[in-house]
DNA sequence: TAAAAATACTCCATAGGTATTTTAT
DNA sequence: ATAAAATACCTATGGAGTATTTTTA
């Protein structure tokens, strides 16, 4: 059976002739005549009775004919269909994201996007970043939008980098004012966390991609300082920090995000390069992308650039 | 498009493989790979995500594997149709039928046919003659049975004979009692049409296929006796004979129909041919028959011999 | 290194073509 | 005599095969 039979065997019954069927097919009389002899032979059924005033459907090609005609609206509309896939009239889009990250990025892009192809449903699955690496690798997600350190690159995932972000030193207000311990360059503020080595510190809970950033920046200056909190939450230990409980080290990235009264001093770390993620489109390397996942992504780019 | 490739899709979606699909489709790996991007082209989509956990459905392929399910399972719907169809567990015979013969022979005939295959439809056309031929001639019924005189055959039809009959002249009770015009042999009864050319006649109207027969018989004795009335209907002449308005010829199998009381007397006829006709099977020659015609024209005939 | 998929190539079946014959009106 | 369908025969394509290579876990 294919789809070719089914219109052959619906047109000749349609006109009632294999000549005028033919015609109407642009196919030749007699390769029209062997199909349709071909067709009955391998149903072991006659469709038509070969009449004087032209080709009636027997009982079984009655049922052939109300059969062609279902399966040929169900392959036109699925043709249509993957039309409208291709030229993105239709699709769906599963974006994995790290929390906060796409509080930030999402609203600036996804309006857009949906404006122009407005019938592409999106599904966002929000994670951290080791669940969004599974889920990339799982196909569960299209592609995936995270922070990423150099050194946890994993090798079976592509990262695209899109844009760079330092974590700082966080303080209480005027904590380190006219301390020595600040060099000014360019306007920006500079210190080094070996001379911050007494200081009791505020880190990201144990298993959190920041957290893994900010041992691997203190470690880098050659010290280990008191651990004097750890929570999941870095907006907490902003704030706690902001209170003079202790310091952190925090994304510049997240340091506006709740955008409040700044009551808390921000320093640039010199003498480190730990200290540096970037936000990555995570995707397989070498697998194909849908249309849609395309787009996106260069939607995506023109945004960070 | 092909039932064969929606069944490829289709399993290597649900073996989420190449290697076992093919092996589960009984054809090597390389054909199965080889089709599946033949049909990817075809489409201009990608079906499948070659992912490193196994083949995994895009957004088309999903629609490509409902679209294929829908299809292979109208398709095998189809299938069994056409085998209960070909097994007579399903069908549709049109049978046409001359009044009156239907009354006769239809009971004892279909009762048992719908009892060997009782999800084959019936449908039955009373008309006369002359539309049965038209009937059988456009294909609107399966075949006929009606009556046909040898001089009446239509040489795009075929007649198979099933019975002879033989019209009697029918007359009052006792009307021709001890009179020398009736010969006796071998227990029945004979008059010539020459002796009774005297007499009134009650022939069928004249559109009527017993009437043509009628005049023939009564031409092939070279006489024109006096036509008393016409009527559409052998038994209104039956009776009006019985009560003695005049003789009349019917077909021996007609005289049964309504058992009532034998009041009138009837005789066969001598010298003539031309009083015989046969019930018969009309069907367009060298045309196939469905299996149900097939079938249901044998029993006829065994209920015939 | 083992398993899966892809590639290269070969072969045959068949769908469709043209020319012609048969059938029916 | 005409028109429709069937038949005969030919060709090119593509679907399936085997052998092999590439890729990835």
């Amino acid at each position: 059976m294919n789809d070719r039979e089914l219109l052959y065997i619906k047109t000749i019954a349609d006109t009632k002739s294999i000549s005028k069927a033919a015609e109407k097919l642009y196919i030749a009389q007699p390769s029209l005549s062997q199909a349709l002899q071909r067709i009955e032979k391998e149903l072991e059924t006659h469709l038509f009775i070969r009449e004087p005033r032209g080709m009636k459907l027997t009982y079984a090609g009655e049922k052939y004919y109300l059969m062609a005609k279902e399966i040929l609206n169900i392959y036109n509309d699925f043709k249509s269909e993957i039309t409208h896939i291709n030229e993105l009239k239709s699709g769906r889009l599963v974006i994995g994201v790290a929390r906060y990250l796409g509080m930030n990025i999402l609203p600036k892009v996804l309006p857009n996007f949906n404006n122009n192809y407005p019938n592409i449903e999106i599904v966002i699955k929000e994670e951290n970043t080791r669940v969004l690496e599974e889920l990339v690798l799982s196909g569960d997600v299209d592609f995936a939008i995270t922070h990423v350190h150099k050194k946890d690159i994993n090798d079976n995932i592509e990262y695209e980098m899109l844009r760079k972000d330092e974590f700082l030193l966080v303080t209480s207000k005027d904590y380190l004012k006219n301390s020595e311990k600040v060099k000014e360059d360019n306007g920006k503020k500079f210190v080094d966390l070996k001379d911050l080595a007494l200081e009791k510190f505020i880190l990201l809970n144990i298993n959190k991609g920041i957290r893994k950033v900010q041992e691997r920046t203190i470690k880098s200056y050659g010290i280990s300082p008191k651990v004097i909190l750890t929570t999941k939450n870095f907006e907490t230990a902003k704030r706690l920090a902001a209170k003079g409980m202790g310091v952190t080290i925090i994304p510049k990235d997240y340091l506006s995000i709740f955008n409040q009264d700044k009551d808390y001093d921000s320093f640039n770390l010199i003498g480190t390069k730990e200290n540096i993620w970037y936000t990555a489109i995570l995707t397989i390397p070498n697998l194909y992308k849908s249309q849609a996942t395309q787009v996106f992504i260069e939607e995506m780019k023109k945004y960070f650039f």
